[in-house]
DNA sequence: GCCAACGTTGGC
DNA sequence: GCCAACGTTGGC
């Protein structure tokens, strides 16, 4: 099994429109950048387990945690004229973009903000969220930064 | 293949 | 709202 981080604005949507959808599971559609395409179509199994993350508010911080339900599989949002995610040079035959179906585990004792990641240092140094100018939605996560996060939430300094 | 222009992301 | 950091596009 392995972990990742995905991004999402919560005014898109949040940890609470997945824990209000049904089956607490959503299509993670709408990725539209080649490297999180790749990790989506080639990198998350079903059963992988993921942070999810609220970008673009106050306070981005991770929130929760999804398993992942269904391997990567055609956005087919791509192929609706009247999506936003609509994209012409993606098509049945030859899809271009790839979604996976994530549920909910559950929601973080509390949010683990960016700035208390940012404050760990060395300890994550390399942890992809952090790099300088990343952008990416989808972005793996080593075991060892998994359990550094789910400690921050314990409240161990390690 | 290079690179400038442009659009988007996302923290602040 | 600002701006740095990218990714994409398109002229050449």
């Amino acid at each position: 099994m392995r972990y990742w981080l995905l991004k999402s604005e919560p005014t898109a949507f949040g940890i609470a429109d997945l824990l209000a959808a049904p089956g607490q599971t959503t299509s993670w559609e709408g990725v539209r950048n080649y490297q999180a395409r790749n990790f989506l179509r080639d990198g998350l199994r079903l059963g992988d387990q993921a942070f999810f993350y609220h970008s673009g508010t106050a306070n981005p911080a991770i929130v929760g945690i999804v398993e992942v339900v269904r391997d990567g599989y055609p956005d087919e949002s791509a192929f609706d004229p009247d999506s936003p995610y609509y994209d012409p040079g993606s098509s049945p035959e030859r899809p271009r973009w790839y979604r996976v179906d994530v549920r909910a585990i559950r929601c973080l004792a509390r949010p683990i903000t960016l700035s208390e990641l940012k404050a760990r240092g060395e300890a994550l140094a390399d942890f992809a969220l952090l790099r300088r100018g990343n952008r990416l939605s989808v972005m793996p996560v080593t075991d060892a930064q998994w359990k550094l996060v789910l400690d921050l939430e314990r409240g161990r300094e390690g």
